[in-house]
DNA sequence: CCATAATATTAGCAAACGCTAATATAGGTG
DNA sequence: CACCTATATTAGCGTTTGCTAATATTATGG
């Protein structure tokens, strides 16, 4: 346990960044907190969506079949975070995907998937 | 509502495989089942600490100042999910990162990270 | 074998989560 | 203004999640 050679400087430098690193404290909350967003099947199906365009909540409801409240509030969430943005038009509001980043990994994500089968 | 111009003909196609593909089903059961795994704190410190090297149960609780007890129930967790793998070298289990699709995907995690500073 | 070290497992609990149903808000139209 | 449509918000509930403490398992060394 103490001649555990598998601990190396590189592990050391995570480790000391995880104690007294702020900035990456920070890091490690944003990230882990961005992939719980993307980890519900209710909200990937919103994204998987929006990717192909902006909507209305009626139409992502309509899309991927789920209630408008429930909608409303996965939407919320995922603007709070950044994930996605809206803009009004008349009587109703357009979601769509804000950052590339995003599309970036659920692309890369679909691609892991499909290398699996 | 009806004659909602945003949903458009690709949009349509994510709803058909929504309702009828279970194909697209499981791969959206599956992309968020991953991302899941990787929204939770201490897994993502777990990861970043695997994407140095393989290293044994009892450094990992050490790296991330974690307890042997929750630190073993992730490495469950990430392994029954093939994200990451383990060997036997005497006493100990060494654990490490299975899938280098995970390894970027963190990867891109942090560079988008980086950019919002 | 017995003792010890390393890891895994289990039960129980508190917190977080996602959903539903109900209600509120706000814009568009007669 | 009154009404309707689109969206947001809230409260309450059942489920899931991650943690702790305790216990079990497995391997090594005397």
């Amino acid at each position: 346990m103490e001649d555990c050679s598998c601990f190396t400087e590189k592990h050391g430098e995570i480790k000391r960044k995880l104690e007294s690193s702020a900035d990456y404290k920070n890091a490690v909350e944003d990230m882990s907190k961005m992939f719980s967003l993307l980890g519900d099947a209710s909200r990937m199906k919103i994204l998987l969506a929006l990717k192909e365009g902006e909507l209305c909540v009626y139409r992502i409801c309509e899309t991927i079949g789920g209630k408008q409240s429930a909608v409303s509030q996965h939407l919320r969430k995922l603007k709070d975070n950044r994930l996605i943005k809206s803009r009004k038009y008349g009587n109703q509001v357009l979601y769509s995907i804000s950052d590339e980043h995003v599309v970036n990994i659920i692309d890369m994500a679909l691609q892991h998937r499909d290398c699996k089968d």
